[in-house]
DNA sequence: GTGAAGCGTACGATTTTCGTAAGGTATTTG
DNA sequence: CAAATACCTTACGAAAATCGTACGCTTCAC
């Protein structure tokens, strides 16, 4: 799944700039040229990184990065030509993770990207999801499936679908959205391959096939995994 | 209780600025001008924060920040005179968290030490790993590792890969993850690599290589180490 | 009731991945 | 400089994972 930037900067060549390196190295890029906009978008599209300038139209950047802080610990990058001292040090008591001077080199700001994302800390997502009074779990740290205390070995491709349809638990996941999700985009028309694997997941967890109690069919529409 | 930070460079004049520096700010500072002290006092003072010179007189910056993420995930900021992106870029992708380029402005510096700390977890760092018991011993400082009380010989890219393995113990480590950890990015793609040293640990840790008890496949994914 | 569409399942072919062996090249060490 | 050690490439069989396809069953609209 691709990393999600946010960035936020009123030039719009810059923003050019940086979105098309972005892209380019397979990041998913979201692009605002106001405070209002950036704010509205990090909240929209849940950025796992956001690069920030510090001029802006209507509210300035040291004014963004408060109010993203109050509301999450994702990781803020500020790119800016304000190279002063003073400048970098208010935006890391603001509460930044970095600060790029513009103008900047590509790979450095990549790799400021790069090291930012490593280090933060993905905790929405959780280790282990159990259902069913722990007769279900599922591990996704070291990728294991028990039922009722037996481990039921799944493939790399079984696993990832189940981890979607588990994530998504009580709710029903569309085809498409269950198989680029599980698969990548390069799967959004592999239906075929998708009631093939859901087969496959239900002789692997279900005590009967034919009636399935985990994962059931939404005719039309998708599957949904039971959520108790 | 005061933020303990260590310093190692071998510019004298340097480190002692840096540590009047920071003694005035109320740090408490450790320093160590040459790699192997370093390394070693990084274990035994269980430094907050580490700053680390490049150039050094028998080990370089980049090996000691290598090992030092071997076994913890305390900050570590580069404070060096190399000021090319290229070495920035190398940095960060060795796991650093920040990169100063010297001389750099003492506010700066220091509203980088605490925006780092603000964002650490506090992880202490020990000097071996232990796992089954004491059957299994890993130690990060001579880098020795012991099997039911024998010493097994490790290459250096061995130790390294292991090294990741154990770090990550329990949780099923990326293919490519594990060699750009172990080795750096530039074996990116050395995936016939791996299963190679795989190989090689596996004769030289466990009892039956072909039942491993340590290193286990999660085929079409990578591998992990087992934690009891 | 009947046909069409959606879904489940059986089977086997193809592709990928893993473990291992063998041998060659570089690098270190005595 | 010779020997030992570390590193790397290639190759191949076995096993696992993936995928295509065909067909039968269920559901639903009319």
């Amino acid at each position: 799944m691709a990393d999600k930037i946010l960035i936020i900067d009123d030039e719009k060549p810059t923003v050019e700039m940086i979105s098309l390196l972005l892209t380019r190295r397979g990041f998913e890029v979201y692009k605002a040229y106001c405070a209002q906009d950036g704010l509205r978008k990090a909240y929209s599209h849940q950025p796992d990184l956001v690069l920030l300038d510090i001029i802006l139209p209507d509210k300035d950047g040291w004014e963004i990065c408060r109010q993203l802080r109050e509301m999450s610990d994702m990781p803020i990058i500020f790119v800016s030509a304000k190279t002063d001292s003073n400048d970098v040090v208010k935006g890391l008591e603001l509460g930044a993770d970095a600060y790029v001077r513009k103008p900047f080199n590509e790979d450095e700001l990549v790799a400021w990207i790069k090291a930012k994302l490593r280090r933060s800390p993905r905790t929405s997502l959780s280790e282990e999801i159990m259902f069913n009074h722990g007769d279900f779990r599922m591990n996704f740290m070291n990728r294991e499936v028990w039922i009722r205390n037996s481990l039921k070995h799944l493939t790399p491709k079984e696993f990832n679908l189940l981890a979607v349809l588990v994530r998504n638990a009580g709710r029903v996941v569309t085809r498409t959205e269950l198989v680029t999700e599980a698969w990548g985009e390069e799967y959004s028309d592999a239906i075929d391959s998708l009631k093939l694997y859901i087969h496959y997941l239900r002789q692997k967890l279900e005590t009967n096939p034919q009636q399935p109690e985990y994962i059931l069919t939404s005719r039309g529409v998708g599957y949904r995994f039971i959520k108790r």
